[in-house]
DNA sequence: ATGGCTTGAGTGTCAAGA
């Protein structure tokens, strides 16, 4: 099983993007963020033309995230339970005996701001909810744009980048308190090569410096772990014409036959 | 030098992203 998460930034943009890596890759499951469609706008037919079924919970302008799969999707949340959010940023379903939950979390702006607050909160009602959904389902894989770079290793150059956002201490304590409800960050379960990132500026050549950060992450509970073969970064999206800033991760499962 | 690009909304230029 392939399973994969992309921060499109528009969909409407970027949907020949999408199409074209469907095609080459033919994941089971991908998971979109910052679709930036309102649900009436969604292009359902053109993803149900190249094989997948698709959900999805979006809003004008920002955030709206999307689950296409290969295989039929059972509905689960749209939102965190129990946290009032205009924001479209969840999606949960179950597929194949699994349940994906695809999340776009906050950016934060700046460090202290109001929106860092929301952040923070947000990725704590995130963890309640997630230590609840845990116990009731052991197949589980947390995905998408976290908008945290766990650590120095994740940052093309972590003095600059040091306190500041996606990079601070409490994002990255909040990160670990995620990880630590009995999740598997897939892309550290390997040896990787050094500078590996998802996301690059658009500004000041960036990608062709590899001044990135990896802030977009796969995290797996202990089942799906323990059978996870690998987990990569395609960085070939990033090289087209107007492409997304993020690229896409994509793990593989192998499940005994 | 706190900008630099890209998107959406909308027709002015600004908010937001990371």
């Amino acid at each position: 099983m392939k399973i994969a998460t992309w921060n499109v930034n528009s969909l409407k943009v970027r949907l020949p993007h999408v199409l074209d890596w469907l095609a080459a890759h033919q994941p089971d499951v991908l998971c979109l963020q910052e679709t930036k469609l309102e649900d009436k706008n969604f292009p359902v037919t053109e993803i149900a033309a190249a094989g997948y079924t698709v959900r999805y919970s979006g809003q004008k302008t920002y955030n709206g995230v999307a689950i296409l799969s290969k295989l039929a999707a059972t509905p689960v949340a749209t939102a965190i339970p129990d946290f009032i959010d205009e924001q479209k940023r969840i999606l949960a379903a179950d597929i194949g005996g699994i349940r994906i939950v695809n999340a776009y979390f906050p950016n934060g702006q700046a460090v202290g701001s109001d929106k860092y607050e929301y952040k923070l909160k947000w990725i704590a009602a995130l963890t309640q909810w997630l230590r609840d959904q845990l116990k009731q389902q052991q197949k589980l894989i947390l995905l998408g744009d976290f908008n945290i770079a766990p650590d120095a290793r994740d940052v093309h150059d972590p003095q600059a980048w040091k306190g500041q956002i996606l990079c601070s201490e409490p994002e990255r304590e909040a990160f670990r308190a995620l990880v630590a409800l009995g999740f598997s960050d897939s892309f550290r379960l390997f040896e990787q090569p050094g500078k590996i990132f998802t996301w690059w500026d658009y500004r000041m050549m960036a990608f062709r410096r590899n001044m990135g950060l990896r802030i977009d992450h796969i995290l797996l509970s202990p089942p799906l772990a323990s059978v996870c073969r690998s987990c990569t970064v395609d960085k070939a999206p990033r090289k087209l014409e107007r492409p997304s800033d993020h690229a896409p991760v994509m793990a593989q499962l192998e499940f005994a036959q």
